[in-house]
RNA sequence: GCGGAUGUGGCGGAAUUGGUAGACGCGCGGCGUUCAGGUCGCCGUGGGAGCAAUCCCGUGGAGGUUCGAGUCCUCUCAUCCGCACCA
């Protein structure tokens, strides 16, 4: 017989051939579907650039697992393919080379396609889409402009991110820590007229719809923190000199009577008005040009010593008509709540340092039950100093009394706040969707109308941003006629962040083709919401929270069903190499392809399941690697050997003892592996699982088991391994049974082998150890005591001692407790 | 500062409901196969004592609850991540 060699450079392409010649992983929408036989498993569309990386390979691997463990459980499976493809990177590398973005991009995912088809993804690649091209951000310009029909997309002027370096405005979760979360160069704040989405307007829901998603829970919280809902009220001072309201929020209206002073942020546009006719005009506006020509990163800085300067006005603290002195001070942001605040110094250590800076009065409300003296003190206690209806009264108590009050007097009410701003979507950047939007002198903003869409992303010349967009330049394309008037009017040069179009590329999956909808929402709702997406942390915030904001926004306007677009979220953890992060400068990068190539496709895959828990950061080695061959391997050589030399007989009735033995096993690990599948991500310990099985039906460790019964358990274990190494699985399971794997339903467990007739009985003595032994798995309570205490190691232990107390737990152990 | 997570052999990790700590893999040691070699197969492998049976110690640290704790409770240390002048 020819030598029994695992070859997966043949196996691999020859079952890719079979798939897709026969477009076994699509699924149509013609096949009425019942919602509970159907799943959609989507890992986050990849950004096509160079060549797939590790990470890549990871998370296709484990959606992979999803899908295909899915099927073979019933269901009717959508797992398509996609491409994010505008973007900086292929912008920049078209700015130094002069390649045409679209050229570069186009050749990755040409890079990407190739590579997914050699992995053996089970991808439903007729539904494959591109973010780029014309047929798909047709309807990203779509959705845009039904936002601005709805008041959703506006817009205005404001204080914006800007990166001098990409030079392009950014969006809030672009920025972190002051820096370009792309080039990480340090952001500037600029005046600029922007495109929003209205987020803000969804932040309530955003939080609260949380609590109905089966997402980790760090997610959550991050999502949560990000939104930053606070509650509190807001509250009205007075300046009676020049006879203007303050509003201020805050948190704290209990300390409302510990306020001393009142501080505005430098940006206010107050301030200009307040300081005319104070003499302190020179000082107040040297200090509000020092605070704009900051950065963000030092404006930012908590530790940075409180500076400000006074407003020379007052205004009146509503609760007991003293005159606070106003300040202009930098830690006063004028984007978070009115711009302007009470400064309580004895309960905040920012008013503190500032007060303490400036010698200005620092008055405590509130007591600490602790009897400290020390301030600041942000704790709870009962108020003092504070007023006779409330001094005494609990501060959480008094908070709510104020409040009413206050609501009553006609000086504030309750108030939430969030940290959440407005989504900054234009950018001055050629490569991205076009904003379908037309200015005319006359009829203002209007949109391109629907038949007219596409806008096509006109060729440029010049990608180099001059701080406008180089659309800009496209004089011919810019210049148009208005809708509306007929007149002359411009194009909007801007293009859309990406993240727009990365917002809804989920629901185009459902419908690709459709050329008069974005998607039609019976088609979506029936797929919708996808039951489980996978991907890194890293868009915990960004993509996660704008494509909810996305799809709640759709579901107003009548386009869908669902209120949340990803049921369950799995976040798998990043491969380092020597415990790094891998990176071409570092030179530690584990290019799939070279793993491809030296083992196959199926050892790739499955090692980056076995390497640790999917959701945990994981160290690659070479050597693991190895042994995840040598694994797939030995199966495959013993089921091919098991093929060619055991006679294909059933599993016996009458089981030898060593054949039920490897049968048994075969169950357990049916039962272990579903587990490990269903309830959890558990891909390290299902493969560990199958590993264990093969090693029960080694030549060496069979013994006399029936042919029957090896011939099961190699079958068992290609068909469990099947979600992780496809290709080899498929072919064991082949070489065994002459049937396709794919094509069988997901295995069972049977009770009766899941049983064994007796059990190994744990015998321990006050808690410890002292012996084990083979125990009828019927007995009773007393019989197995009896068997424990007849161990001669057992009597050791207590003979001679007081019995206190007899501990039995059937099917487990004994614990007899002793006593000298 | 606020919030979240993680600490188990030489290494990655397992232990699903409080019940045999260290599954599975890597590495290492020994033996075998091979002319030789990265190969392949078998056996062993937490630390300590002992010829051995066996005993003692052991899940970051200190306490506690329990017949029994990696798992539950209190305190504490370390590392990682997110947010951070957000009133």
């Amino acid at each position: 017989m020819a030598e029994h060699r695992y070859d997966p450079q043949e196996i691999e392409p020859r079952w890719q051939q079979v798939w897709a010649d026969e477009h076994t992983w699509e699924v149509s929408n013609d096949e009425p579907v019942d919602a509970d036989d159907t799943s959609y498993v989507l890992e986050m569309l990849p950004y096509p650039s160079g060549e797939p990386h590790i990470g890549h390979l990871k998370v296709y691997s484990v959606g992979d697992a999803v899908a295909h463990f899915h099927r073979r459980t019933g269901r009717r499976v959508l797992h398509p393919m996609g491409y994010d493809a505008f973007g900086l990177p292929a912008e920049n590398h078209a700015i130094r080379t002069g390649q045409h973005p679209r050229e570069s991009t186009e050749e990755a995912i040409r890079s990407f396609q190739r590579q997914f088809r050699e992995w053996g993804i089970s991808i439903d690649w007729s539904r494959e889409l591109s973010t780029h091209t014309p047929e798909y951000y047709r309807w990203t310009q779509w959705i845009f402009l039904q936002l601005f029909q709805h008041g959703l997309a506006y817009r205005k002027d404001a204080a914006v991110k800007w990166c001098p370096n990409d030079a392009t405005v950014l969006a809030n979760e672009q920025v972190i820590d002051g820096r370009c979360e792309r080039c990480g160069h340090i952001v500037e704040v600029r005046q600029l007229e922007q495109w929003f989405f209205r987020i803000t307007d969804y932040a309530d829901q955003l939080v609260e719809e949380l609590d109905t998603i089966a997402w980790p829970e760090h997610v959550k919280t991050m999502q949560r923190n990000w939104i930053g809902r606070s509650e509190g009220a807001e509250v009205t001072f007075r300046c009676e000199e020049l006879g203007i309201d303050y509003p201020v929020f805050t948190t704290r209206p209990d300390t409302l009577f510990g306020a001393t002073f009142f501080v505005m942020a430098p940006e206010h546009p107050d301030i200009e008005r307040l300081i005319e006719g104070t003499g302190r005009e020179q000082e107040v506006r040297d200090y509000v040009n020092h605070a704009a020509s900051e950065s963000l990163e030092e404006r930012g800085d908590a530790d940075k010593p409180k500076t400000g300067v006074f407003l020379g006005r007052h205004v009146i603290n509503p609760v007991n008509g003293e005159a606070l002195p106003m300040y202009v001070a930098d830690y006063v942001l004028m984007e978070y709540g009115t711009g302007a605040i009470m400064a309580v110094p004895a309960h905040d250590p920012r008013d503190y340092a500032f007060a303490q800076a400036y010698g200005l009065p620092i008055k405590r409300v509130i007591a600490d039950p602790d009897g400290s003296d020390e301030l600041p003190y942000t704790g709870d206690g009962p108020l003092v100093n504070s007023n006779p209806d409330f001094d005494g009264m609990y501060n959480r108590e008094a908070l709510d009394k104020i409040v009413d009050w206050l609501d009553r007097e006609g000086k504030g009410h309750r108030s939430v706040n969030y940290r959440l701003r407005d989504w900054l979507v234009s950018r001055q950047r050629y490569w991205g969707t076009p904003i379908p939007i037309i200015h005319c002198p006359v009829d203002g903003m209007v949109p391109v109308p629907e038949d007219q869409l596409p806008v096509v992303l006109p060729d440029v010349t010049d990608y180099k941003p001059k701080g406008k967009s180089p659309l800009a330049a496209a004089e011919e394309w810019v210049n148009v006629t208005c809708p509306v008037c007929g007149g002359p009017a411009r194009r909007e040069t801007d293009t859309m962040d990406t993240f727009v179009d990365s917002s809804w590329y989920f629901l185009r999956y459902t419908d690709p083709h459709n050329d008069q909808r974005a998607f039609d929402p019976e088609v979506a709702n029936r797929w919708m919401p996808v039951d489980q997406y996978i991907g890194g942390v890293e868009h915990a915030i960004l993509h996660l929270l704008y494509a909810r904001f996305f799809t709640k926004a759709l579901a107003d306007l009548g386009q869908l069903d669902v209120r949340e677009p990803f049921e369950r979220l799995f976040t798998q953890g990043m491969i380092t190499k020597d415990g790094a992060k891998m990176s071409k400068s570092k030179g530690n990068v584990v290019s799939p392809a070279s793993i491809v190539d030296r083992f196959g496709v199926d050892t790739a895959r499955a090692y980056t399941l076995f390497i640790g828990p999917p959701d945990q950061d994981a160290d690659w080695s070479d050597t693991g690697v190895e042994g995840m061959h040598r694994f797939l391997a030995r199966l495959w050589r013993l089921s091919a050997i098991a093929a060619d030399e055991l006679p294909d007989v059933p599993v016996p009735d009458d089981l030898s003892e060593d054949g039920l033995r490897v049968v048994r096993k075969a169950h357990w690990a049916i039962d272990k592996v579903t587990n490990d599948m269903d309830q959890r991500f558990a891909f390290n310990t299902a493969i560990a699982a199958v590993m264990e099985l093969i090693n029960e039906v080694r030549p060496e460790r069979r013994g006399d088991a029936d042919a029957g019964s090896v011939r099961f358990a190699l079958a068992t274990a290609a068909s469990l391994l099947f979600p992780f190494a496809p290709h080899v699985a498929t072919d064991a399971y082949h070489l065994l049974t002459g049937r396709r794997v794919w094509e069988e339903p997901w295995p069972a467990a049977e009770q009766q082998f899941l049983e064994a007739d007796t059990f190994e009985l744990v015998v321990q003595v006050n808690g410890k150890l002292r012996d084990r032994v083979e125990a009828p798995a019927d007995a009773s309570k007393d019989r197995l005591l009896e068997l424990a205490r007849s161990l001669p190691n057992v009597q050791a232990h207590v003979d001679g001692q007081q019995v206190v107390k007899e501990i039995v737990v059937p099917g487990k152990l004994v614990n007899i407790v002793v006593r000298s």
